[in-house]
DNA sequence: TGTACATCAGTGAACGCGCGTTCACTGATGTAC
DNA sequence: TGTACATCAGTGAACGCGCGTTCACTGATGTAC
């Protein structure tokens, strides 16, 4: 049955952002079509009529992922200290499905298609130019890039890993969040040459 | 066809062996029970008199994986310098079978038995004590041990972020590299107080 | 503005395929005499 | 030491199930007159 022209662009972005949030809970290969279009409220017939195929869909969840985190980022208007405090917080831990896409994700990426590749890299490096925009003004040059690129890194791997010791092991999660907390706001902090 | 105990004792190895790698390749979720007996020459139900299922494998994977990766670490004799170039050097983001477990799957830990979750993080605490005891010397107390639980969560972060990029990008992938190197060395030479 | 109909978004059942797991059977091992 | 047989590791085909994808059909939309 045919539906509204408006309709149609909202179950187009139901389909999107059930696939954003699935894939960041259950990984590209744990979120299958049905539960997504489930989520969505449509059938697995109704979603071809939108993407090509499942990798399609993909590629499109993780440029909306990727867009999200920006925004959360920008929110904080370029305080380093609140961007890890926010990133590095205990509510980023169990909020996975609308949290950081790096975070639930990066190792898969490599699995993917060349789409979602350079779709999830190109997010990378835009919150590196973040926070790097955020870090304390130092001479114009590459070194606080290279900087960013390091925090950026070592804040996905921290929150990832306080999420894999959260099931067992709460304090631990608890512990690695805090001391990544106290490390990178230092190092955002120090004085840096060119 | 019956095996002498030798044979049958060598077939649970390279199933274990086989499991490691292909899961470390290809995720837990990736990584099927056929494609693990076929690289170690068996067929699938040959695998059920050796493990319950496809879990019980997964942890002993995991165990086999976390001791090997100690290992690679005692071998640098605890040189914090060589322990950061073994990790984040170029060969370590192409030998994904063979290296890190936390940098290819800390991600899907959460989605997996509790078994595999214990095993996995006795592994990371374990590597995060060699890394402590590679840090200079400072009197005893909880603070190098929280640096070091951040060294290892950006260390792992870093290689996991690093091989996300290589596919695409291979110059970012070595930046990421580099640029982890060097801030990883500073963080580790640095004096640090109680 | 009102009616007639072509368009097309969505339905729901079916497809082939690979998954993890099971089981009746095979035949070499290794023990008992 | 030599033979007879119970044990049991491994085989290979089959199981049910869920996966991604396809397709004939439905019926509301929105256009043409």
């Amino acid at each position: 049955l045919k539906v509204t022209k408006a309709k149609l662009a909202e179950n187009r972005v139901a389909l999107v952002e059930a696939a954003r949030s699935l894939i960041q809970e259950r990984g590209f290969a744990g979120a299958g079509v049905a539960d997504i279009c489930k989520a969505a409220g449509l059938t697995e017939g109704a979603f071809y009529g939108h993407f090509a195929n499942k990798a399609a869909l993909a590629a499109e969840a993780c440029r909306n992922s990727q867009t999200r985190l920006r925004a959360l980022i920008e929110a904080t208007d370029n305080d380093f200290g609140a961007v890890i405090d926010g990133y590095l917080g205990a509510s980023h831990v169990d909020d996975i499905a609308d949290g950081c896409p790096m975070a639930a994700y990066t190792a898969e990426v490599r699995r993917q298609e060349p789409d979602v590749q350079k779709t999830f890299l190109e997010g990378f490096e835009e919150v590196v130019r973040l926070v790097q925009a955020a870090l304390p003004r130092t001479r114009p040059g590459s070194a606080s890039h290279r900087r960013a690129l390091f925090l950026v890194s070592a804040m996905v791997g921290s929150l990832a890993m306080a999420r894999a010791a959260a099931g067992t092991t709460p304090e631990l999660a608890e512990e690695i969040l805090s001391s990544a907390r106290e490390f990178l706001k230092d190092l955002g902090r120090l004085k840096h040459s060119a």
